[in-house]
DNA sequence: CGAAACACGGTAAACGTTTACAGACACTTT
DNA sequence: AAAGTGTCTGTAAACGTTTACCGTGTTTCG
């Protein structure tokens, strides 16, 4: 691993400056014959061009941050599946965050965009503090938000709509004739949870349901969790007979329960998920799920990045994806297969 | 976004030269006046260290490369999710490429270290050329390996243990009193295809059970094509008893086509998966699956190049992660929730 | 044939750090 | 009082590129 060759090295080689091993390197214009020599000396050589030297005179690192709550959460992973591609196509590396949804975590990735080793950085923080907004007025690099940030904030921003999500979900398990519809939530202090648990009231109200709070349990976003949150439930308010869960990890927990307590599923209760995950598919019974579109959120995001990298300085634009509702077994009561899963 | 402040401007503003400065920066011995100025200056400019200039002096970029064949894998997931963290305690940035199976991709990757953007590389090949070993061997910069690579490659390996793997699962199928055991696998011109391939057969020798090519049915590592693999083999062989998949979604696929052929899992036919993602805990019934260890191959690869990173040149190592089968409901009929699932 | 135009290519500065070296100053020490 | 010791700080070079600027040699044209 002796130390690699560099434009001087080609240049003497060469016999040329390493002005003009550069400008070969970089296509322009020059006699015949001296390209040919850079050439043959660097193909010789087996050069290959300090990125990191590169970057320091252009001012621009080819790279692009990403970060995100959680590595092993499938909504997250699904905008990474769109991010990297569209990155990837433009000549762009991707650096990732975990964040583990701490706050000063994610204040971290801000702050370290001063480091300049990223050209732009596509976030999804769990929840907009006045410290991210701060962050982000004096962001030194272009920055995505994948989530709802407060108007004005100066970043470009990709939103869900959960609301319209939650919407569809009840209006759906309503026209199935399901009158006694919970909802499975998560934490009310995280922005998924409270917008969620609003929409639901919502969304009651506009069908003319009453709204009860027994039928509203909180717990967290994970299976065994959402299990639990619906065994309490089911005691509290047997006749329930359909179930909005906040997210399908929430949907495989209250599956489990159902199934143990002995409740078909859809007959007896209805099972709707969100995020539309990998899992919604695999279930038995398949889940039912509202996508709230983070693939097309990422897609949409990397977009935007892309724009301003080529020094678009137009006004922060909103995107906001519609929500669509993937109707599976868990309430249709079709068998497995008929949607065509994707995988 | 005016340009940021150096540690010129923070040398003209604290007056004093820009080594002190450095030295301030970096924790070198410096009078307590110098600090109190300098941190002064820093702060009022809100300076943020460079780090494409700082690597470019140290020819240390404090970022580490994972190469992948896929972000939709879950294989891969459950290993970028062990790394991630290992990395981000030691203070390295993770860039990830997505090389979508392509050899030339991989290879560029390699090659790309000579651009000296990161300071080292774990790289997860589906399969391994000569072209990977050449560049293998010319590498720049520290690589990891997740896979098996040839005795005598000088780069740093871990490896699963597929041939033990279909062994425990082929084992626990007999013991479950099957004996039309099938497999279902992958192309054979991939490596885990062939190494399942072989290991099945292996797996049969040793119990005494005959080998039988129509119990023998390849198709592709996705859901659909698993199914219509299994529904081929059960025209061919109506009598099996017990599908060996090689991963989980060909798993998935033959319980979807069980299901709709009218037999019962694990009752008439038992199923096996390989890989144990989180979909073999979702499906229902739960799936029995072997695990290859993918996360313990993930942090063993990211501790190893660690390792090397903080001088470590001995000879290269060599880690094998033993399988594990994990025994769901596929095979043994235990209600779901019996293995405690992580989630 | 001399001057202007032009095509190439070399010199050097710059990007923002780190760090070897040496200078400046304040004390000790003899 | 001169020399020695030690602490602190400034100057300058270096990392590997890109690029502005200028000099040289050739071509073109009056």
């Amino acid at each position: 691993m002796a130390d690699g060759p560099t434009i001087t090295t080609i240049a003497e080689r060469a016999g040329v400056s390493i002005a003009s091993v550069s400008r070969v390197l970089n296509g322009l214009p020059t006699r015949q014959e001296t390209v040919r020599k850079v050439m043959a000396a660097a193909d010789e050589l087996g050069y290959v061009r300090n990125a990191v030297a590169r970057s320091l005179k252009s001012r621009r690192t080819h790279q692009v941050a990403f970060a995100m709550a959680d590595v092993g959460n499938p909504a997250y992973l699904a905008m990474l599946r769109q991010i990297q591609p569209v990155l990837k196509a433009a000549g762009y590396r991707l650096v990732l965050h975990s964040t583990d949804a701490v706050v000063a975590d994610e204040i971290d990735v801000l702050h370290s965009l001063g480091e300049r080793y990223v050209d732009g950085l596509i976030m999804s923080p769990l929840r907009v503090t006045d410290a991210h907004l701060q962050m982000l007025a004096a962001a030194r690099a272009p920055v995505v938000i994948i989530g709802t940030v407060p108007e004005g904030t100066p970043v470009d921003n990709v939103r869900a709509d959960s609301r319209t999500g939650v919407r569809l979900a009840v209006d759906h398990l309503h026209a199935l004739g399901r009158r006694r519809i919970a909802l499975v939530n998560g934490p009310p202090d995280t922005w998924p949870g409270a917008s969620r648990g609003a929409a639901y009231r919502e969304a009651l109200e506009q069908l003319g349901l009453p709204y009860d709070d027994d039928l509203v349990q909180i717990g967290d976003f994970y299976r065994a969790q959402g299990g639990r949150a619906v065994a309490e439930l089911l005691d509290r308010a047997p006749d329930v007979d359909a179930l909005m869960c906040a997210n399908d990890l929430i949907a495989l927990g209250a599956l489990d329960v159902l199934r143990a307590a002995g409740r078909r599923v859809p007959d007896d209760v209805a099972v709707v998920g969100m995020d539309d995950t990998d899992l919604a598919a695999a279930s038995w019974p398949s889940l039912s799920s509202v996508s709230l579109g983070s693939a097309e959120r990422g897609k949409a995001a990397a977009e935007l990045l892309l724009d301003r990298l080529n020094g678009d300085d137009a006004a922060p634009r909103v995107i906001t994806v519609p929500p669509r509702l993937v109707v599976r077994a868990s309430t249709a009561g079709e068998t497995y297969g008929h949607e065509g899963g994707r995988t």
